[in-house]
Order: C-alpha cells, then sequence, then structure tokens
DNA sequence: GTGAAAGCGCTAACAT
DNA sequence: ATGTTAGCGCTTTCAC
C-alpha cells in the first residue's frame, strides 16, 4: 500500500508556521523569513524526510521539469549515443527525460508528441521519422517548445540541431578522390523521403559533377525490404558497378549504417577484396568498424554531441535567454579513414 | 506563450451538465449518463479539442501512467535493445517511462530512485549498478513498485527479471568441451561485485570442477581501467594463457562484451589466430560477432526479452493480480556459434 | 441519471 | 517577516 506522503502541511503544522512560509523556504525565498524558522523548516524537513510533489507544484506552476523525447526509432544500437547526450544535459538541468519511440511511423509519432502534452513536459526534443511537419506546427501552436533533432527542413520554424551530412559526405569524397579513386559510386537506400538522405545523396551528386562534369553518376538505390532482399539487392549493384568501369580504381560510399551491412554482406559474398578490388566508406559504423578486418573507413555522426546539443537548446529556450528566431546548431561529423580506403594493392 | 488549454470545465459548460458527468465520461462510467449526453460530451470534446491533463488527474488518483526506469549506464549500445523491450510493453499499457542513468554510480542511483518518486511514478524498473541493495529497501516501504533488471539476489524482496547467466556459461563450457578444447579459461573484469558476474565465474568453475577434478582453474581478471590498460593486461593474460598449456587445444571465454574487446586486440597485436591458435567465445557480441572474420561464437543474453518481461512484470504487478510473493522471471540465452570456436586447424 | 462540494499538494496575489 | 486565501484540473463522496 502507498504510503501516506508528508507534504508542505505537515512541515508546516510541526514548525508552527504556514504553508505559505514552507513554499517559499522551498524555492529559495529566504529574504522571507527569519534565519529561525529557516532553520526550523530545514530540520523539519529533514526529520520528516520530506519530497516536495512534483505533480502538486506543476499543476499549479506548470513546470514538471519533464522533457519529452520523441524519437524516429529504438532500432538503431548507435541512438543510445544521442540518448546520453540528451541525458547527460538534462540531468545537469533538473530535468527528466520521457522517452517516447515512434518506431518509424507518422502516426505513433503523433501520438508521442499527445502523449507529452498530456503529461505536462515542458519542452519536447524531436527526432522526426520523417520531414512531413505539417502536425508538427500544430503541436507549437500549444506553446510547448520543440527543438528538432537529427532532421532539418529549411522551412522548419523550430530551433533544430542536426549533422552536415552535405560537409561528411564531401570530407568522403575528397578523401577517395584524393587517394585516387577514379570511379565512385553512392549506394542509399528508398526510405522515407527525409531531408539528411538527399543531402548526403546531394553532396555526392554535386562533387561528381564537379570532377567529372557531364557524366552520369554511379548511384545505387536499394529498394526498402529485408536484411536479405537489401542484400540481395546490394550484390547486384555492387557487381554493376564494378562491371560498369572495369580498368579503373573504384570505390563505394554507403548512405547509412543499414546500407553497409548490406554491402559487407554482398562483397563477402561476391568474393571481392577490399580495398583491392573495391575501396568502401561506411556511415556511422562506429567500434565494429575498426573491428572488421580490413577496418572500414566510416563517416560518423556526432551522436553524443548531436544530443547535448539538442537538449542545450531545449534548455536555453526553456531559460527564455534566447531571441525568438529558431536556433540552429549544425555539427560537423568526423571522417574515421582505416584500411577500406586504403591504396590499390592489386586486382 | 503557452496556449490557455481547455479542461473539463469548458465541456462541461458546453455541454450543459456538470464537470462529474465529464469526469465519469473519462473514466467510462457510462452507465451514469443517458445515451444522449454521452454522445454530446464525445462531441464537445472532439470539437474543442480536449485532452485530459495526466498532471491534475495523478494529483488526486495517484496514478500517473509514468513507469520509472532508472539504469545502470547507458555506455553499452546493446542496452537500447533492453530499452526497446520495456518501451514496448509500457506503450502498449499506456504508460510512459521516464529513463534516468546511473551512470553505474550508487549515489546517482539513489538521486534516480528519488527522482521517480518525486515524480510520482506508478512503478520503477531497476536495473542497479551493484547488488548492493540496502537502500532499495527504503524506497520500497514508500509503496512504489519496484521490479529489478539484469540483476538479482536471493534475498531482495523484489519482483525480478534477468539472465540465466549459469546455464548460459554452462551452455558454452559444453560446446567447448565438446569441439575438443581441451583447456578453457575465463576472463573477467574486476568491476563492481555484480551478482551476475559472479555467477558467469562460479559456473565456469563448476564445469571446470567436474571435468578437471583437482586442478587449478585457469581464470585471469582484468583490472579497471582504460580501453588502453584493459588491452595491455588482455595481451598478458591470453599470452600466459598459451604458455601454460602449450601442447593442448585452447580456448577463451570473455565475460562481457568490454573483455571480448580488449582480448580481440590483444590477439591482434600477439598475431594469434583465431581458431587456430586459440578458440574464442564473447559475450553479447551482437551483430557485429557476425561481421568480424573470423566470426565470434558469443553468448547473448535476450535483452529484448528481458525489457519485455520486466516491463510485464511491473504491468502486471500494478494490475494488482499478482500474488504479494515476488516474482522471478528467469530468461534464456542463446549461445551463436561462428567461426571463433571452429574445429582446429593447424598451430 | 446528475450535480455540489471538498480536496489532492502546492503556488502566489494580496494582505498584515 | 509571515499568514490568508483562492485556485491549478481533476476525482469522488454524498445527496437529490
Amino acid at each position: 500500500m502507498r504510503q501516506k506522503s508528508v507534504t508542505i502541511l505537515d512541515i508546516a503544522r510541526r514548525v508552527g508556521v504556514s504553508k505559505t512560509t514552507i513554499s517559499r523556504y522551498l524555492n529559495g525565498q529566504y529574504e522571507f523569513m527569519s534565519g529561525e524558522t529557516r532553520n526550523a523548516v530545514a530540520r523539519a524537513i529533514e526529520e520528516l524526510n520530506y519530497r516536495p510533489s512534483y505533480v502538486a507544484r506543476s499543476l499549479k506552476s506548470k513546470q514538471s521539469k519533464l522533457a519529452g523525447i520523441v524519437i524516429h526509432s529504438l532500432e538503431n544500437h548507435v541512438i543510445v549515443l544521442f540518448l546520453r547526450g540528451l541525458c547527460d544535459v538534462l540531468y545537469e538541468h533538473g530535468y527528466s527525460p520521457i522517452i517516447l519511440n515512434s518506431y518509424n511511423g507518422e502516426a505513433l509519432e503523433i501520438q508521442n508528441l499527445l502523449t507529452c502534452l498530456d503529461q505536462q513536459v515542458d519542452g519536447i526534443i524531436l527526432s522526426p521519422s520523417s520531414s512531413n511537419f505539417s502536425f508538427y506546427s500544430d503541436i507549437c501552436k500549444r506553446g510547448t517548445p520543440v527543438v528538432m533533432a537529427n532532421r532539418y527542413a529549411a522551412d522548419w520554424q523550430f530551433d533544430a540541431a542536426y549533422t552536415d551530412h552535405y560537409a561528411m559526405v564531401q570530407q568522403a569524397m575528397n578523401h577517395l578522390w584524393g587517394n585516387g579513386y577514379a570511379r565512385i559510386a553512392f549506394i542509399t537506400d528508398n526510405l522515407a523521403p527525409i531531408s539528411t538522405k538527399a543531402w548526403r545523396e546531394q553532396s555526392f551528386a554535386d562533387f561528381m559533377t564537379r570532377v567529372r562534369p557531364g557524366e552520369e553518376h554511379d548511384i545505387f538505390y536499394l529498394p526498402p525490404g529485408s536484411q536479405q532482399d537489401l542484400s540481395v539487392k546490394a550484390c547486384q549493384a555492387v557487381a554493376t558497378f564494378l562491371q560498369r568501369h572495369p580498368l579503373e580504381r573504384k570505390a563505394l560510399v554507403c548512405a547509412n549504417a543499414a546500407v553497409l551491412c548490406a554491402v559487407l554482406a554482398a562483397v563477402q559474398k561476391l568474393g571481392i577484396s577490399i580495398p583491392a578490388h573495391l575501396g568502401l566508406c561506411g556511415y556511422d559504423a562506429f567500434d565494429w568498424g575498426a573491428l572488421i578486418r580490413p577496418g572500414i573507413t566510416s563517416l560518423n555522426q556526432p551522436f553524443l554531441e548531436l544530443g547535448r546539443a539538442a537538449a542545450l537548446l531545449l534548455m536555453e529556450r526553456l531559460s527564455g535567454k534566447l531571441p525568438p528566431e529558431p536556433q540552429i546548431r549544425k555539427l560537423q561529423g568526423e571522417l574515421a579513414i582505416r584500411e577500406s580506403t586504403g591504396s590499390w594493392q592489386s586486382v
């Protein structure tokens, strides 16, 4: 059975003052009481093991000290870095995160946002499942601050923290091209029209247009589907690419970790040797990128910092110290160079 | 500015009934109103876009629909599986998780538990940072149900969901011994005295005592420290083990993923070939265990199911349908067999 | 079938 | 420096 909890009134009675004084004490307004009562209150709180109720507090003051985290998916393991980054700064500011998984679905995402509002969160960090934002503005009208994370659209009127995917892919392209890979292909999947994925592709296309003006780009799309399907399609893509440019040094840039995995499976199945036959650059292949032989060169998003930045942005917004315009925090990723994009050995 | 939200009173006024009726409607007590009013209320709620406030509700009824998740650490990537499992069933039951990271620290863990109580969560799922439970019973006295996850101690008076590590290690030992590995060593780290880690060691020791009665066990302890330190110590351990039994077929069982990584680094540095010179069995090496060449045989904990089981246990406890005695859900892990424990090729 | 009224634990405007 | 009082939005007892 739930123990009857001690309230502000119990403290007040014990000290022999009114609830107001206790409330003031709790809110640090010590200038409104004598040092004597202040001590007495402190002692009573200690003795009765009193803890203020956030629920009662937020009913009145509209401050729940809760932050809603609505996340597109909890499928990818690296997302935990993002979560940790969030937690790091939320805790520091006395906030607790309510984590809601959208399972990559828009309907659930909306549900989750509503749940946040229902629970009276002070602010929301939204890592959206798509770039469709029609509903988000509705939420915004409710007055709860929203920070967009990991995704971005120029016409959003939201604070946002995201990775500069364009710059990341440029970095990889420069590295590959500079290392003598004359033919570079891009391989991506065809999932939801996500802004950041489009950027990666655009970045690739822009680079190729610059270094090989007028030529068609080697770009491959993996259809949505099971891991199995993906791997079959990846085989075809890799084989096609290799045949298309028999005499030149080739490299493949993967648009994300799932695609990378499919390509790795394909490479193994086809008996292709990396980087001898094909250079390979992955995406978000953190620790395991280094464990594999050969090590996989990878574009790594700064997930921890992304989480930190998003949470910090929310905290700043809640503090009211930010100008009213949406604030943007664009973070740079890192190219971890390993053997898979090394020099050409022999075919 | 926060938009003034529509309350139960607004609905009541619009329909021309009292707050009570609306409240009854919200709680599904339709037997207390005419079908007519019932429809009218439904319409008004729809039209005014009303959403009940969980905060107000929980102030009165002590039901926040919040579950506190206090997790020992957010460092390991696989923990996300556990979280997802939790979320899966919490959402299903209309609960939202507040996730609190203890950063492997007992003080923070206590903080987190208090935060849970402060936020009036209906129940807590605690993945403890140690087996020291003196404080937990205090929490329990407050009346908030607690489910222990991932750790277990026989004298805890808590519901619990955890992996049967003893059986898992036995599985690995049987596999190795059956495959002709005559010398099997166990390598673990020396961190917090965690029940589950002790079991793994015990399971190893019991097996060895059975198959090699009277002989000393090959067991190695890695000291706490940086990734670097770990790797140096792992080198020593591996080298020692190899020298100790020059003529026999040898295998190493790693107590967890961190140790496995250190051993992999050591193996690479020492130029040892797996499984030719040394069989290797990891722990919790999920996807990447299969990507590495050779693939790493691994004992995998059922994290997703663990999360599900813990959450389900909490839901059942909250429903009041469970007998008062602590309930235990012991889950079986799986041995994923790959090349690293394959047949002996040559030395 | 429906409503009035008290109150959950706290805050804050307005006294004194 | 401290108290009175009226809520916050909802639930619930009791009355009609």
